[in-house]
DNA sequence: TTGATAATAAGAATCATTACTAATAAGAAG
DNA sequence: CTTCTTATTAGTAATGATTCTTATTATCAA
């Protein structure tokens, strides 16, 4: 844990937001001038994969981090991006959730999407090396 | 409807994947050779403003098309980027839904993830022309 | 102190996507 | 049949987010 994952990590917990990384950079910037873009990147990504934050991909092609720990899922704005966090229960059914948004978050609820993430049984079969 | 566009819509309808831009790209050209990428593009975001498409946001930061009009959501491996339909209800709970996707789908199952889209409050204010 | 290892800054390279350009095709009006 | 207008195209340049490379520096165990 560098100074500078530390600090990343901090300024990602300091918001409640879901800032990208370069938001984070400017963030970070302001505390430790000299750091490279390349080194949030790698941090995030470090992070990431150790499941001390959370990854969003945005429909826009940008990734957004999240520093919460709790299970939750998101509501996004179509128009500014915007990402606000929506506690659900495994055992809440879709309707349900979906009924809960509007009134909640004051989201003008559009549409909805479960993803499940995994690995393929071609990939599982491989040695995860090569991709197809 | 130009003849290209014609083409890239049956492509997509011809596969029950979901495939990338550059990949409609390669299969649209087997059949129109001198098709520009570009095309490609501008015709997919035509045929997904008007409804006609579905456009994916991959975490890898690519774009998926499906042309399926049915209400289905996904499953997608983090490993190659393979995406397969999974046919949901909505009066399903989310353990019941994941429960199944590994049996149905052969996927080895990780998490999953639901997200809610709309326009936020700040967004539904204004006239909807400037950003945040 | 010395290698070995890991992390860094800076910037170049890559990949998906979008914007721009000039050329072309398809109508509508004269 | 010409001339305008409007859409669309192929080809290419530009952009934005991310990843990679290279040289350098910090860390740490022996």
């Amino acid at each position: 844990m560098t100074e500078q994952r530390r600090i990343i990590l901090d300024e990602l917990e300091k918001t409640c937001r879901h800032p990208s990384a370069s938001e984070i950079y400017e963030r970070v910037k302001k505390r430790m001038p000299h750091i490279s873009l390349g080194t949030v990147y790698r941090n995030l990504e470090v992070l990431s994969s150790r499941g001390m934050i959370k990854k969003l991909s945005m429909p826009t092609g940008q990734k957004r981090f999240d520093a919460g720990r709790e299970d939750h899922q998101h509501v996004r704005c179509l128009s500014c991006g915007r990402v606000d966090d929506l506690p659900t229960q495994a055992d809440e059914n879709l309707e349900a959730i979906a009924a809960r948004v509007s009134d909640a978050s004051g989201y003008r609820r559009l549409g909805f999407a479960v993803d499940f993430y995994g690995i393929c049984p071609g990939c599982a079969g491989e040695t995860k090396k090569e991709r197809q």
